[in-house]
DNA sequence: CCTTGACCTGTACCAAGGTACAGGGTTTAT
DNA sequence: ATAAACCCTGTACCTTGGTACAGGTCAAGG
């Protein structure tokens, strides 16, 4: 089996070397036996594990929350539904997020819509709505 | 001209105390005069400028952002075009967060859908997904 | 008069997700 | 043989938007 160094696993996984000695304290990739000059020696598996955490943050997933469902794979009374239903609660935060920024954008244009984008600034309906409405 | 001390700004405002004073650090809030014993008195301007910053923050705009819209309506050259210029970049900017959000929520929709939901996690095709795929 | 509450400055700390050294040892290529 | 490139630990720093003291002064109520 052939094994990587840190800076290896870093170039395979696309990830700054910092960030895979970030990632093992924050115990997403586990310490990984040592060469005898004390040189992390990683397997194939970390390249994997690697991407995995890129790819779940990639989908709007917290370290916090990819160190559970690794956690999770590890509980052997753990079923497909629990992580079905991790992945269902992320889907409603997603659309909540979504929902509040289409709010904003409606606000922002409705206050653009006021704006002829002529004139001084001091008498900009822009500014003004900011200073005096509630949105 | 009533005046008001931090305290009774941040009241007013809805804001925590040490807030404004982190706004005036940043040059949102200009240095206000102070009592002899070196109290900041505030004007009533004051509370419709830190409620302009909620506001506004509300609606995505970042601080630094706010204050750069405090300079453009310092320049007598700004024109009403150039406030707008800006609301339109942030409608942009908004907009391509949604859609940002909207493909991570086909993504987690697809995965989703693959599941059963039943059976052990070390089947799960979410985890699969996670793994393996390009998404 | 004295206590309590409000204010002052300056600095440290928080989340999240990293990134960047310093100061040392090791491995590889020339 | 030696320089370049790599690795080690530990700590500090970055962003954004605040929040929380510590240690001291001041103001208002009973």
């Amino acid at each position: 089996m052939e094994k990587l160094t840190i800076g290896q696993l870093a170039k395979r996984a696309k990830v700054n070397l910092e960030t895979i000695r970030y990632y093992e304290r924050r115990g997403l990739i586990p310490e990984p036996p040592r060469s005898e000059s004390g040189y992390r020696m990683y397997s194939r598996d970390a390249v994997a594990r690697t991407e995995f955490i890129k790819r779940a943050q990639a989908l709007g997933f917290s370290l916090r929350e990819i160190s559970e469902i690794f956690a999770l794979r590890m509980e052997p009374e753990t079923t497909c539904g629990d992580m079905k239903a991790k992945v269902e609660a992320k889907i409603e935060d997603i659309e909540q997020k979504i929902a509040d920024l289409e709010q904003i954008r409606e606000a922002l244009v409705a206050m653009a819509e006021k704006c002829r984008g002529k004139g001084p600034i001091g008498e900009c309906p822009i500014l003004e709505a900011l200073y005096k409405n509630n949105i």
